[in-house]
DNA sequence: ACTTCCCCATACACTAGTGTACGGACGGGC
DNA sequence: GCCCGTCCGTACACTAGTGTATGGGGAAGT
């Protein structure tokens, strides 16, 4: 039998096995836990980090994970399959996020905005080299750019309804969102590497500017 | 002889000689004129721009110009020194765009702002495509990034003076040209597709947003 | 204990990239 | 008119990627 090879289980966290690399090659020892799709998922996401789109090639995630590719013709029909999982991968981690923001019943604006800029302070939950990896990719394959596209326009539409909370009529408050999430793709797109305490200084600033009222 | 492979000529505007695919082929015409270095390097920055820094591919620059890889390495010595000598070109030519703004006598800071909002929304001289394929190329190759970065520091540098003439102070001057820039790049970086009748309308509100004071 | 299934290693054929060696056509300077 | 520099075509060796076929070892089920 040729294998599965479809959409199969759940990608969640890891199996915290640590890493494997080079721990397969004893032939004598105990044969160790089999790696599952969601390995090689996630060795294609920290590739697509690294190298981009180009880099994420079947040899080196294995390579990477310390096996042959022998079992990844197991998992997945071909290389082109893996990539179209791990945009559905990125697609669905990065849903959930946004859209627990408007998720309280009391609708502040201001506090909602700052749920925000906690979200991409923060880094734990939102990946932004994840984020920007899978950016760059949609630059090159249209593809990907529609489902990049209509991530970003939920993102902003979110936005939208925070800055209405604020007070802000409807053309004004599309304007905001936009300034507001270009800004953040931006900075990240730059790569721009700044202290937390540079950062912190800077934030009763950013959140005068963007919202238009002092911090 | 292996050919001078070396850092030659200034890459300027292209020979007006137009696409050039296939024309190669005539035995019994006339030989066309020879390609020069610049050919390559601008079919490198279309590739770059088309398909990323993995598709800048010696074999199918050749087969984009219309001709085999033999000439390729008379002028470069190798596709590493390809890719360093088009980063210099980027390097040069985006260099004089913002430097020009900042040139006038009379500083009135609006002024200034609304000639940096018409180089980015003429998209003439600017090319945001050639600028955003470069900075995908920077965020895998330290190399790269630390040129971008040279690039939007000197850019940024160009706004806060910009926000300083607007007459505010230097914390929030900063973080103005900041999030001008960031929004701008983010704006690109999304590729995000609008109509210049939608842009032109929305404007004021950018305008607003982005100075603090009305249009 | 036997079967079955899961997962991986190995070997193969194929494609496509890079860099090098070499030859040759063409134009220009002397 | 000869030589020489310029630019390109062709052929070769090498590397590295993909996908397939096949075998096999171990764990689990019965």
């Amino acid at each position: 039998m040729r294998g599965p090879a479809g959409h199969g289980g759940r990608v969640g966290a890891t199996d915290k096995a640590g890493p494997r690399r080079r721990a397969r090659a004893v032939p004598g020892g105990k044969r160790p836990a089999p790696l599952g799709r969601e390995a090689w998922l996630d060795a294609a996401r920290s590739a697509l980090i690294e190298a981009g789109i180009g880099g994420v090639e079947v040899g080196k995630l294995a390579r990477r994970l310390g096996v042959t590719r022998g079992g990844f013709y197991w998992f997945f029909r071909s290389r082109a399959r893996l990539l179209d999982e791990l945009l559905a991968y990125w697609e669905r981690t990065s849903a959930a996020l946004f859209e627990g923001i408007l998720r309280h019943d009391t609708r502040h604006g201001i506090r909602e905005f700052r749920a925000l800029v906690d979200l991409w302070l923060q880094e734990t939950e939102y990946d932004p080299a994840w984020d920007a990896a899978i950016r760059d990719w949609a630059r090159t394959s249209p593809k990907v750019a529609r489902v990049v596209r209509r991530a970003d326009d939920r993102r902003i539409e979110v936005l939208r309804q925070v800055f209405m909370d604020l007070g802000y009529g409807n053309p004004e408050a599309l304007v905001r969102a936009r300034v507001t999430y270009y800004h953040q793709i931006g900075y990240y797109a730059l790569g721009v590497r700044q202290t937390r305490r540079e950062r912190l200084k800077l934030l009763p600033y950013y959140v005068k500017v963007l919202t238009g009222r002092p911090a």
